[in-house]
DNA sequence: AGTAGTTATGCTCATTTTGAGTATAAATAG
DNA sequence: CTATTTATACTCAAAATGAGCATAACTACT
């Protein structure tokens, strides 16, 4: 309650994404007591220690995670603390960032050596199942979502475009990058643990489907904010092999395309796009797995240097979804 | 010199553009003296007053400059007050936005109308002449800009692979997005004047040429941001609606693209290109100026919802530099 | 050893998109 | 009435895309 200059605390969060196991997986902290959900790795930005609030964000990466980033970027800053009743004197607002990070190469896809930090990463698609559509178009849309969302309209009618477009109905088409887009409706809607959590409890017991694995505040947000962006930089810059390790197959490149984008794609067509791309080079070894080897390859231009090249326009155009 | 918990001032800085008498301009205030250049549209984030920073934004807009926004977007926090000696206790955070409006129409291009604010715009490419691609390659980079940046890598060689990317040298395509990376390597180079008041006036009178007109603090640096961020997403969002008026010319429209891109586009293809977006809808009225007169058209979609279609993949590929 | 299954890789082909023009229409300025 | 200017229509080759067939090189069984 003090006077116009309020006392402002900046909260530096970040998802870490790393490519795992066939899954794209991102970091949590923190014990999931009913009270209180899991979060992302974070800390206070103090200007005083860190130049910079990249600096600072990478100290506490660096302490409470341990593990190598290989790309960071600034999302988004949120400060509308309205979403999440205030505990705390000061206000608080949260600078989100992505970062990716690397795994080591298993010889074999079987046998996996022990990861560097065996901490606690979980499937993203739990956060948001919606979002996952390499076994086809998710049931949860037609069986669950959108019904819910459909009812929820009745009452607030204005928001009804913004579904159409979002969730790609009546002609629009689905846009693998409006992530956030979904996530808040899904929001607004009530439909998500964190909107529950927010209206103090006020009674209301659920009376909707709570879609997806919640997670603290508004690191569920950060974390969509981070898949979304990532989905869409994917197209225009090479962000893609920060997921990779040094040496990999096309396969395995794919494969990591595919988790990011949510959608399967034409093998052949993906071969001929990254060997024109020229970003990579054989190495002439090769891995062998079921089928016929594959050759391994990794990144032309080993310098630090960020790459601006054009990324990998990856055509949305779906394959077949996979049998598995 | 507190204790952990420094002081922080949230800062909120709007770089507002609009086309204007065939000039992209940004809205300027203050008065520029010898000491102190001019700056964006600025005020502090007060959580109490406004419940998020872009309300805050809107406040201080409103204030200041009183336009109508189009299109509003968060661009970047910046935190390292390393950049400009810290003449304040409290350590400030400044957030950037990016704003859009409209100008009203002209019925001829010479009748313009006077204009609803008559304030300080100034053409946006006095802050970044090396960007101005219309008329050709700009002269000043062989002349001035890179024979200055190849002294400055003598010593600081690091930044050699930078220099040759963001600068497209040596085979690397000049991209017009990479308008920040440019401007703060010139920065670095301190071939810009904000980079010689941060060196504290140390001595060293200016060894090298002082390149565009210089902003308050980082402004610039928001303001560089703000154009890459722009020319970035009109390729795949539809935003440069957001600086035409109700009803334009298919002319008009290509004339902003190229303004923003700071380069020409070939005519005929950007008209097919337009028309098969679907974006417009022709009025049946005609514009007449010098030659054949024009059809008038305006955006389908009237709809206050943003539109998150697939934008104008204006293709780099430049036209002819423009005689004038 | 032989055969089925699996995956990688090579190649084709129709369709679309792009880049760059040429041609024509409809005005204005003398 | 003519030169000039600008808008609009159309053409055409080259490149990119989407979809598939064909073959190679392995592993896993029987």
């Amino acid at each position: 309650m003090s006077s116009t200059p309020t006392e402002i605390l900046i909260d530096l969060s970040t998802a870490i994404l790393r490519q795992h196991n066939e899954r794209l997986e991102c970091r949590l902290v923190g014990e999931a007591t009913p009270a209180r959900a899991k979060r992302l790795p974070f800390g206070p930005f103090m200007p005083h220690q860190h130049r910079t609030m990249e600096i600072g964000l990478r100290h506490w990466v660096r302490e409470q995670v341990g593990v190598d980033l290989a790309h960071v970027e600034q999302l988004y800053t949120f400060a509308d603390q309205g979403r999440h009743a205030s505990e705390e004197a000061a206000h608080i607002v949260s600078v989100g960032y992505l970062a990716l990070t690397r795994t080591h190469e298993a010889r074999t896809p079987e046998d996996t050596p022990p990861a560097p930090d065996d901490g606690d990463w979980k499937d993203l698609y739990t956060f948001f199942p919606w979002e996952d559509w390499r076994q086809g178009r998710p049931e949860m849309l037609d069986g669950q979502i959108l019904p819910a969302l459909d009812k929820w309209l009745e009452k607030d009618t204005q928001a009804a475009d913004r579904v159409r477009l979002a969730f790609g109905r009546d002609g629009a088409q689905w846009d693998e990058e409006f992530v956030l887009e979904r996530y808040e409706l899904l929001y607004e809607a009530a439909l998500v643990e964190e909107a529950l959590i927010d209206q103090d409890a006020k009674g209301a017991p659920r009376p909707q489907p709570v879609l997806g694995r919640a997670l603290h505040l508004d690191h569920r947000r950060i974390l969509a904010t981070g898949l979304g962006r990532l989905r869409s930089k994917l197209k225009y810059r090479p962000v893609i092999f920060d997921l990779m390790p040094s040496g990999f197959t096309l396969r395995a490149l794919q494969n990591t395309t595919e988790m990011v984008m949510g959608v399967n794609l034409h093998q052949q067509n993906f071969r001929r796009l990254v060997e024109k791309s020229g970003f990579l080079i054989a190495t002439g070894k090769t891995q062998r797995a079921r089928g016929r080897p594959a050759e391994v390859f990794r990144l032309r231009h080993n310098e630090r240097t960020e790459r601006p090249l054009s990324g990998l326009r990856v055509s949305t155009g779906r394959a077949k979804p996979s049998g598995k």
